[in-house]
RNA sequence: GCGGGUGUAGCUUAAUGGUAAAGCUGUAGCCUUCCAAGCUACUGACGAGGGUUCGAUUCCCUUCACCCGCUCCA
């Protein structure tokens, strides 16, 4: 599809002019990939993560919830293999812009005979270097080779080492890009750490290592067994969580979609094995029918059925849940068939059996598990790329100028409801205003507003994505005969019509369109 | 991480090696009987650090951030 940067640039405008997002930092000069949520956007957030929860938890009889820790044990982060995959050792060759990436493999290195790497060890930092054998490799097979060698080779165990791995000796050559031949002398390996770590106590010795979670997941595998035990929940059976997760990105990127700090909505929805992949399909249905219910279309929704290759080895089966937004098509979600990798990993790596007995087939078993891991920022992201619009409007004495509308759902909108006096400076009309503010207060969020002409009023709501607009006027308080005493104007603002309302009415219309 | 681009008020822009200008927005007041009307006043900026200079927003260096392309995205 084609991309926008221009609508995104106004986008990302409105959204610091109204109060729904900021840069985090912004007064020291920001902090990369990292951002605040302002007045609005906290709203947005708040009901966006609400609805999720209604409609996966509470509106359900197999999911129950849990609330995990970000700092996490450096056990689990082993066992689910994130310690090993989320640190790299990588190269880049500056010519062709290569990288060459440490990835999963545990190999013994059978290919030493073929590379030479040299790193030498200074402190935290190592500088790598590769070369291409004159063994006639391949590319492919010569960047896996690459990768294989740069994964046996640890950081912590190069301490001011030059190896020469093919004579076990000191050495070195010149080393070359394995893709374009360019010599690498110059070009650093650096480890790239993905998860953010931190010490526990005082002291700051190894075994004081904690991770900042880099997903919401593993805690709802680690705490399986809890839940199972005290949940009285028998399979299929789900457990929920909203929470904040952390990655290092090496390359956040277009506004809040790529974050260092985000926040994710996971179902963890554990099963027989035999049910996986029904289910798997059962909730990419669940999850699109979602997003038509925040108000997301689906016209702009791309389902990828992930393939065999592009897909994490322990999965049978993958879907990508995608939005168009105006920097091009991206994920917002994820639904995964997880096998049982995550449950067994976990039942190995703590010796606690983490398996399932079904009362009625006597069978025991490690429950197999779908995820659908939904980004919250994302959703929010495209929540907002999907509201912008911008449309023109003619006054009646014939000048044009452009409205600036945000048309949430009306569910997923921060402010449900604007209150005005149509005029500030008659205290009746004022009194009466506020009355109504406060009927509606306690049941939805509102924003009274006296200040400057009621069309002002309006079109600022209108940036704000406010769906109603209550003016409270002089046939409110009876002027214009007692049929419309007590009733006021509501203004729509997707078609800006208007319509008059009882007052007493209001709750009982309002509520069910934005609940 | 590489390459390119951009940083002046909340937003959009202007000017300048010597007190940084305006429109819109915002705030307060007046006015206003339904879509950013009008009048008055006010708030508010050279991303950060260093260098050159009598003096730097302007010239130079560094850095930070954002945007685009590549890369990455378990």
């Amino acid at each position: 599809m084609e991309t926008d940067p221009q609508r995104m640039e106004r986008i990302v405008s409105l959204c610091k002019r109204r109060g729904f997002i900021y840069q985090a930092g912004e007064i020291y000069g920001g902090l990369n990939g990292v951002w605040d949520f302002g007045p609005l956007g906290v709203e947005l957030k708040r009901n966006l993560k609400d609805y999720w929860w209604r409609v996966m938890v509470r509106e359900r009889d197999d999911v129950v919830g849990m609330d995990g820790s970000i700092l996490t044990h450096r056990a689990v982060l082993q066992a689910s293999g994130h310690e090993d995959t989320f640190s790299d050792p990588m190269v880049d060759c500056d010519v062709c812009k290569r990288r060459f990436r440490a990835d999963q493999l545990a190999e013994p290195p059978a290919f030493f005979g073929l590379f030479d790497i040299v790193f030498l060890g200074n402190n935290d930092s190592h500088i790598g270097q590769t070369k291409r054998s004159a063994g006639g490799d391949s590319l492919a097979d010569a960047k896996r080779k690459v990768k294989i060698q740069a994964a046996y080779i640890q950081p912590r165990e190069t301490k001011d080492l030059r190896i020469d791995l093919e004579s076990g000796k000191k050495g070195n050559r010149t080393p070359c890009c394995t893709h374009c031949g360019s010599d690498l002398s110059e070009s650093e390996a650096r480890p790239f750490n993905l998860m953010f770590h931190t010490q526990i106590g005082a002291s700051s010795d190894p075994t004081s290592t904690a991770y900042l979670r880099p997903e919401t997941a593993q805690s709802i595998f680690v705490q399986f067994r809890n839940v199972l035990d005290t949940s009285r929940k028998k399979l299929p059976f789900g457990i929920a969580q909203i929470g904040k997760a952390f990655r290092n990105e090496i390359n956040p990127r277009n506004f809040i979609f790529r974050s260092r700090e985000f926040e994710q909505m996971e179902l963890e929805y554990f099963c027989a094995p035999e049910e996986g992949l029904r289910l798997l399909d059962y909730w990419l249905e669940e999850r699109l029918k979602f997003y038509d219910n925040i108000g997301i279309s689906r016209a702009k929704l791309h389902v990828l059925n992930v393939p065999d290759a592009d897909r994490a080895f322990y999965s049978k089966g993958t879907y990508d849940i995608e939005y168009e937004f105006p920097f091009g098509v991206q994920e917002l979600e994820g639904v995964a068939y997880r096998t049982d990798y995550d449950l067994t990993q976990h039942q190995t790596a703590s010796g606690k059996p983490l398996d399932y007995f079904n009362e009625e087939t006597k069978e025991r078993f490690v429950p197999h598990v779908v995820e659908p891991s939904a980004g919250v920022d994302r959703t929010l992201l495209a929540l907002i790329c999907e509201a912008y619009d911008e449309e023109i409007v003619t006054a009646e004495n014939g000048k044009s100028e452009t409205r600036t509308v945000m048309r949430f759902h009306p569910r997923m909108a921060p402010i449900k409801v604007g209150v005005f006096p149509l005029l500030k400076n008659k205290p009746e009309l004022v009194a009466k205003a506020r009355e109504v503010h406060a009927l509606l207060k306690p049941h939805m969020m509102t924003f009274y507003d006296e200040a400057g002409a009621i069309g002002r009023r309006y079109r600022r709501q209108d940036e704000a994505g406010t769906p109603f607009g209550l003016t409270i006027d002089f046939e409110t308080l009876g002027e214009r005969g007692d049929e419309l005493r007590d009733t006021v104007t509501l203004r729509y603002r997707d078609s800006m019509k208007q319509e008059r309302i009882a007052i007493g009415d209001l709750l009982t219309t309002l509520l069910p369109k934005v609940h």
